[in-house]
DNA sequence: ACCAAGAATGATTGCGCTATCATTTTTTGG
DNA sequence: CCAAAAAATGATAGCGCAATCATTCTTGGT
């Protein structure tokens, strides 16, 4: 069998090589190791199975030809694809990152990868997304929010592929949940506001369901105090420091008068600061300011601003742990995990 | 064949399908469409091969049967799996971010898929992960910076897959480039500074490698002008408003005395911005600050912050085009794109 | 009406891997 | 030292799709 000598004999120099290269597959690190090509499958996912000398002449083979497996040819034949997907609105909003890092962390440490797809806040567009997602037939999807066009309900639920949602709180999720609930922050923020004696509030609000549950709480107990609806000023994703300054400004503009000024992130709360210091406005003494997502810089301004701290990061790690669990056949404690929120109090209130 | 008919007839509708049911293939479609699988692949991927007839009969049956392609089978049968990989230090770091968000977008508007994942900021992760990467047969990768683990780039190279490293230059990319000078940056920023007046710099510096480039082409310049090594505090990655904070503490304690602060990101030159408004230190009167990456905040903070702008979505786009190009077999106007930096100037300076 | 040229569709095969079952080798206990 | 059990390795087949080449159907020109 002079041929396949000679194609042994390639495996590791190049000389004379075709102009398109053949990669190297199990196949041809078989060969060099002298074992069956199942075999060198097992040495490399479950090595377990094999004695420890067979396992090492196939690392060997491996370095000599510099094997990379194909994992969609693995995937296929496995059905598992050690791929997890993840949709989130969009990036500048700072409060998905970390979310999305410890995802990513967890579930490198883990041996999956991550598929990250930007949603850009539109349901639409999410749709598609899952689409796209399942045909990489994906181990695992997380998922921004409980709200979610009927179509891709349907097409997760018959992919029948774990799901985790994310950053909200329901009854009824598709699969799997970790959050918090907003209507409770707002609720929260607005007895604490209340009781620190505030009575004249204004709202920077983003535009986003999310930030839609907060206010409907705040105003909610608000009502139950019996202060009538605060005036708002509505601005678009992603919020910025800018548009704080912008939305602080336009509420004094209107011409009523507040003591309080409630944000939906701590990018506008800082932004809410920065106009009321141009302005001269003693923060808290004239104008309090209460934020949201504790942000790293919310402690360290001056005065520092009050907020609501979420553990961002667990979501994703809990996240990536739900979906390990239902990939590896685990029990799963709690299909909905509440990572709860703290109120900080901090100078600005 | 009375099992093929049963099997087709499961086709629809869903009654006493086994536990696990099966999931809908091409075949499935076809036998619906009463067409070839062949016919329905090419409805699915060329549909300008087949008359507008066949493509309605297909639409209608893959709506029937919910069918969701399988794209490890497609990409395994086609060597083509629409999907780019990019490796990013951290996400925390808001100047990747917008990068990602840009190559994500711009990727997804042409059909392809992105994979990202986190080094850390270190090469033997990052070499880790390009053989995880690898293994998924992207159409491409995108790298960030240009130092990379020998090894990282052999199996690149083997792997003959188009490459684009971004945010750095240098005349020998393993393949393609968009990036800018960050010596370049550095040097400007000098001259700019010195040009102003200042000459007792004071420098709150991210352990990062490519803030090392543009530190040297800083004290190149000063060097040049006869001012000797500033006095500098290090900070480790992700920089934060609270860093430059302790930095500018750390500076001032030093007992050392300083008229301009030069910050390697504008969270670091915030902080700074802060603490020396708590000290009572007029800026820029008393002392100047320089930031880099023009976040959105620099333009608004009181006052503004004087930084370099780098159009890092741009960043991502371009990265996103030249894999496209020569994935999609376009010739490539410029391996190498410089992207370019501004200087703005702002009131901190 | 007929034929050539092109358009549309189909049959076969294999991408690289792992599940499954079969076989061989090693270990163990009496 | 042997049979039986257990461990290690191998052979076969197929995952779902698209490349390739083969065949069938349309056209339009005369």
């Amino acid at each position: 069998m002079p041929q396949a000598n000679k194609r042994l004999a390639q495996g590791q120099s190049s000389e004379n090589a075709p102009s398109v290269t053949r990669s190297i597959t199990l196949k041809d690190v078989a060969r060099v190791a002298g074992l069956s090509p199942i075999t060198v499958s097992r040495a490399l996912n479950s090595p377990q199975l094999l004695r420890p000398a067979t396992i090492a002449r196939v690392r060997e083979a491996v370095e000599l030809t510099g094997y990379i497996p194909n994992l969609l040819a693995g995937g296929l034949a496995s059905k598992r694809s050690r791929l997890v997907a993840a949709i989130v609105p969009q990036l500048f909003n700072a409060m998905f990152v970390e979310t999305v890092q410890g995802l990513g962390d967890q579930l490198a440490a883990h041996g999956y990868q991550l598929l990250l797809s930007l949603s850009g806040y539109s349901p639409a567009h999410e749709s598609e997304l899952v689409s796209a997602i399942l045909s990489r037939q994906p181990d695992g999807i997380v998922l921004t929010g409980i709200n979610h066009a009927a179509e891709t309900r349907k097409r997760l639920l018959s992919a029948n592929v774990p799901v985790v949602e994310t950053w909200d709180l329901t009854p009824t999720p598709i699969d799997m949940l970790v959050g918090f609930s907003h209507q409770k922050i707002g609720e929260t923020i607005a007895r604490y506001l209340h009781g620190k004696g505030y009575r004249r509030f204004g709202l920077v609000w983003a535009d986003d369901e999310r930030a839609a549950l907060r206010r409907a709480g705040l105003e909610t107990v608000l009502n139950e105090y019996g202060i009538g609806k605060a005036a708002s000023h509505m601005v678009p994703t992603p919020a910025t420091l800018a548009l704080g300054r912008k939305g602080l400004q336009v509420l004094l503009d209107s011409g009523s008068s507040f003591d309080a000024i409630v944000c939906s992130s701590d990018a506008l709360a800082q932004g809410v600061l920065t106009e009321a210091q141009v302005r001269g406005i003693k923060v808290p003494g004239q104008l309090a300011i209460m934020g949201f997502g504790d942000l790293d810089f919310a402690a360290h301004t001056v005065p520092s601003i009050s907020s609501v701290h979420i553990d961002k990061r667990a979501i994703g790690i809990q996240a990536a742990n739900a979906l390990l669990a239902r990939i590896e056949g685990r029990p799963l404690k709690q299909r909905i995990l509440d990572v709860g929120f703290e109120l900080i109090e901090r100078e600005t209130t």
